[in-house]
DNA sequence: AAGATAAGTCAACATGGCTGACATAAAAAC
DNA sequence: GTTTTTATGTCAGCCATGTTGACTTATCTT
């Protein structure tokens, strides 16, 4: 049990560790990456939805999100129904980003995964999901009902 | 895949959230949980060899164990054999305050692995003890060898 | 006696959270 | 059509927790 909290803590952050190190390069941190990876996953999000997802303010968002899209790794365009929101989605770069980014995560997920035992897998993810203070998505790794 | 990311990264926030809560209410941080939680599954252990188990330098260390030590958490005594070494210990109220943030967790992970299902408990393990970068410890959750 | 090690300190800096206050444009409500 | 609410952004400052670099003290090792 107390094992389980100590396994937490050390997997996740060498799962971060990587990815940490790419962002670095590039003067970028944790917070950036999250946005990037939210951003990818729900193109066209607008910005009071993706402070909803990353639960955190609008000021700490906007420093990050404002340089990404200086930087031109997100597009931030106004709705065409509501032209308040600002949509935000990926260029061609920040997708770039994105993709190197998860790379690595997926490659050590891969890595677990294997030497594992893929018999292992299902069981990590059902924990993982139960984990969570979220509603878990229902009927996901349901191997077995 | 992609899924797994996303879970950790949930996961991992609704996890240490509970904790972040108590530890707010002493004015404290995820940093002196980190501390408290360490000593407290290594006692009399030496400074130097803490600062390898958090992977911090001992600046960042120092300003959050000086507090632990001067509020009473932390008992900081010479080594008996080499004398420039501060062994470090849990006080009572060290020991209580430990207590109670592990509490929260375990009853986090008490609840995901009875719904997630016991089945699910020993693939969780695997998984995350595979996902760090320190050697798994050999012979631990092997259910199946 | 000289050098290495364990620990601590001072100073400065970066990141990424936070609050509060306020501005603007657009939508919604009346 | 005026008012209110909403979506977004911005300025300013605070806090926690990480960093580097330089230096001190005590103690152990050689």
């Amino acid at each position: 049990m107390r094992q389980s909290i100590e396994l937490m803590f050390f997997a996740y952050r060498d799962f971060t560790g990587e990815a940490d190190a790419i962002l670095a390069e590039q003067d970028m941190g944790r917070a950036h990456h999250r946005v990037i990876y939210f951003v990818g996953r729900n193109p066209n999000i607008m910005v009071s939805d993706l402070l909803g997802l990353l639960n955190i303010t609008k000021q700490s968002l906007s420093r990050v999100l404002s340089r990404l899209v200086d930087d031109g790794y997100i597009n931030s365009v106004p709705g065409v129904e509501d032209k308040r929101q600002r949509l935000l989605s990926l260029t061609d770069k920040g997708l770039a980003l994105e993709q190197e980014l998860t790379r690595v995560q997926m490659a050590r997920f891969s890595r677990a995964y294997k030497t594992a035992g893929v018999d292992s897998v299902d069981g990590f993810l059902r924990v993982l999901e139960h984990m969570t203070d979220r509603a878990p998505p229902t009927g996901t790794t349901t191997t077995k009902g």
